[in-house]
DNA sequence: GCTCCAACATGAGAGATCCTCATATTAAAG
DNA sequence: CTTTAATATGAGGATCTCTCATGTTGGAGC
C-alpha cells in the first residue's frame, strides 16, 4: 500500500515548495504528482497537503508521512550504496576532463562528497585544452567528460547535468550596464575575452556571433574566470560566462551581467561517458550526487525538459 | 528502485524459511516472489539468497536488506496505523459472537493485542448460542461473528482465518489411539461428546457422520473444551474437536487424536462481518493481528488458498 | 472587477510493471 | 533411482503508473 515512491514524492515536495518543482526535481511531470499523491489521500482518506498556499503546507497526517520518509529515506539511500559498492566492487577509476574552467567551482565539493561513499575508486580531474578530449574518452584515456557540446557518437552517452544561461559580464559602469539584453551587432566595436580555446568551442560564437555573422573589434584571452572577471570589471571588454560562474562577483559588485539577445543563449551541461558506462553505480551515485550539489549551490540554473 | 515490496518480501522469506511459505504468508504465489527476488538479484547485480539450503541462506548482501527491512517496515506499520486511526476517527466498535467455544484460545490474544492500537474501539465478546448470530451481525447488534460455516448472504462478508482439521479426541489407551484414521461407522457404538448446540452446527454431523448415513451410539454434551478433554481420558466418550484446540492435551498426554476418514475433515475459520465493513481501518487491523497470532500460536492449521 | 499567469487537477490512453497460470527444472529424501 | 517438495521460467493478462493534452483555480497586477 504506501510505498517508498509515496515518501519519496513528499519530501521532494516538502523540500521543493511545490508540485511543479517537486516533479522536476524527481523527473517526472506535474501530473503525475498530482494523480500519485490524489490516489494516496484517496486510499487513505485523508488530506496529506494544503495546495492553495505557497509553499504548500503539510496536514497533520502529511507531517506525519514526512517525518517517516525523513527518518527512512536517509538508511535505504545508505543501504542502496553499500549494496552498490558490494556488487561492482567498490573499486574503479574515474577520470573526469572539464571542458568549461569555471565547473571547478561545483565539481570540487561534489568530488570531495563522492570521496566519501568511495573510497576506493580513483578520482582523477584535469582540464581538456590541447587536446581532443571525447577521442580520449573513447580511447578509455578518460571516463568523463563535463561539456556543453554533446556530439552524435554511438559510442558516447550524455548525460546531462542542468540548462544555464551564457550572459555577457560587463563593467558596472559601462553603458550596457542597465540594458535587459543586447544584440549581437554591439560586440563589433568591443573587446571580447575568452578563455584560451579553439572559436569552436566557444558558444558566445557558435551560438550568438556567429548567427548573426558579426565579429567582435577585438578577442584576447585569460585563463580563469576572476581574471576575466579583473579585465571586466577595470573597462578592458567583456567576457561571457556562464551565469552561475558570475554569482558571486554579481554580489559582490564587481561586473554586471547582461542577457545575449532577447531570449539568452540558453546552454545544457552534459557529462558524457562512454556508451555502456552510465549503468556503473558509481558513475550513478556520481551523477546524483553532483546534480544534487549543483542545484543547491549554483543559482540562476534550471533542470534539463524531460522531453529534450 | 528498490521498495518496501522487496523488504517486506525478503522478512516474509526469513520468517517462513522458504519461498513457497512466504508467498503464503504475503498471498501472492510462489511465483510472484520467485520472480521479484530474480528482477530485485539481476538489477542490483548481488545473490540475495542461497535457494539450495533449507532454511534459504541469506547471503551477505541479503542480510543488510534483511536489516534495512527489520529496520524500517516496524516504523512504516506504526506510522499507517496511525493514519488509519486519524482517517476514520480512532472510535469505533466491535463486538464479535464466536460460534466455536474453542475460539477464547486465540481471540483473547488478540483482542488485548487490537486494543493497544485502538483504544477507542468498543471491544465486546459473547458466545452465540441460543440465537441466530447472522441476523444480529445484519441488524447491527453484532459486528463481528467467527464461523466455520459460511452461508450466501449478500449482506455479509466473509473474511478467511485459517483452515484447521477437525479431529477426533480419543482416551489414550483406547485401541483407536494408534489408527491413522477412523471411519464414521465406527461412531455407531460409541458415546460422542459435543458442544451444546444444534446438530446442524456441528460439524461433525454435517460432514462426517450424515454424509455416511451413521448416527452415533450416544450423545452428552460438554460447555468447555477442557470438560471434554476430561470425559474423553476417562473413557467416557470421544470428542470432535478442531486439532489445534486439542494440542496442550495431546502434549500433555491426556488424550490422543484420530483423523476422521482417510482424507480428514478440514474446514475453513472465518471472521462474518456486513459487506461493507471488510474495508473499515480497524477491521482490517484487527484481521491482520488475528491472523499473525493465530499462525504464530496454534499448530496444525494452514493458510487459506488464494484461489478458495 | 477583470485579465493574465502560474500552479494544480483531470481524463484518456500508452507503456511498463507485476502477478498468475502452467510447466520445467532441481535437489534431497526414501 | 524414483518420488516429492521446492524453486525457476515463459507467456499472457490485469493492473498500475506514467505522459499528454487540456481544464480549472487562485492570486497579482492593471
Amino acid at each position: 500500500m504506501l510505498e517508498l515512491r509515496h515518501l519519496r514524492t513528499l519530501q521532494a515536495i516538502d523540500d521543493a515548495g511545490s508540485l511543479v518543482e517537486a516533479s522536476e526535481r524527481l523527473h517526472v511531470t506535474q501530473s503525475a504528482l498530482s494523480h500519485q499523491l490524489k490516489d494516496l489521500e484517496h486510499r487513505l482518506g485523508l488530506e496529506l497537503i494544503v495546495r492553495r498556499t505557497r509553499p504548500v503546507r503539510f496536514t497533520t497526517a502529511g507531517s506525519r508521512l514526512l517525518a517517516l520518509a525523513r527518518q527512512i529515506l536517509p538508511l535505504v539511500k545508505k543501504t542502496e550504496t553499500e549494496l552498490k559498492r558490494l556488487s561492482a566492487g567498490d573499486s574503479g577509476r574515474l577520470h573526469i576532463a572539464i571542458e568549461c574552467h569555471s565547473c571547478f567551482q561545483w565539481l570540487m565539493p561534489a568530488l570531495d562528497r563522492f570521496r566519501e561513499d568511495w573510497p576506493e575508486v580513483e578520482l582523477d580531474l584535469s582540464a581538456a585544452f590541447g587536446f581532443e578530449p571525447l577521442t580520449a574518452l573513447t580511447r578509455g584515456d578518460l571516463d568523463m567528460v563535463v561539456t556543453s557540446d554533446p556530439v552524435d557518437d554511438p559510442a558516447v552517452c550524455y548525460l546531462p547535468l542542468f540548462r544555464y544561461e551564457l550572459v555577457l559580464a560587463v563593467a558596472r559602469d559601462s553603458e550596457w550596464a542597465a540594458r535587459r539584453f543586447i544584440e549581437p551587432g554591439a560586440l563589433a566595436e568591443q573587446t571580447l575575452i575568452t578563455y584560451p580555446v579553439e572559436r569552436e568551442r566557444l558558444d558566445v560564437f557558435t551560438a550568438f556571433l556567429d548567427p548573426a555573422g558579426v565579429a567582435p573589434g577585438s578577442v584576447r584571452t585569460a585563463e580563469l574566470t576572476p581574471m576575466m572577471v579583473q579585465l571586466v570589471a577595470a573597462g578592458r571588454g567583456v567576457a561571457a560566462l556562464p551565469n552561475w560562474a558570475l554569482t558571486e562577483y554579481l554580489d559582490l559588485g564587481l561586473v554586471k551581467s547582461v542577457r545575449l539577445g532577447e531570449e539568452g543563449v540558453w546552454r545544457t551541461l552534459y557529462a558524457a561517458v562512454r556508451q555502456g558506462d552510465q549503468t556503473v553505480p558509481f558513475i550513478q551515485d556520481f551523477m546524483e550526487t553532483a546534480e544534487a550539489l549543483c542545484f543547491k549551490n549554483l543559482s540562476g540554473i534550471r533542470r534539463v525538459n524531460l522531453s529534450a
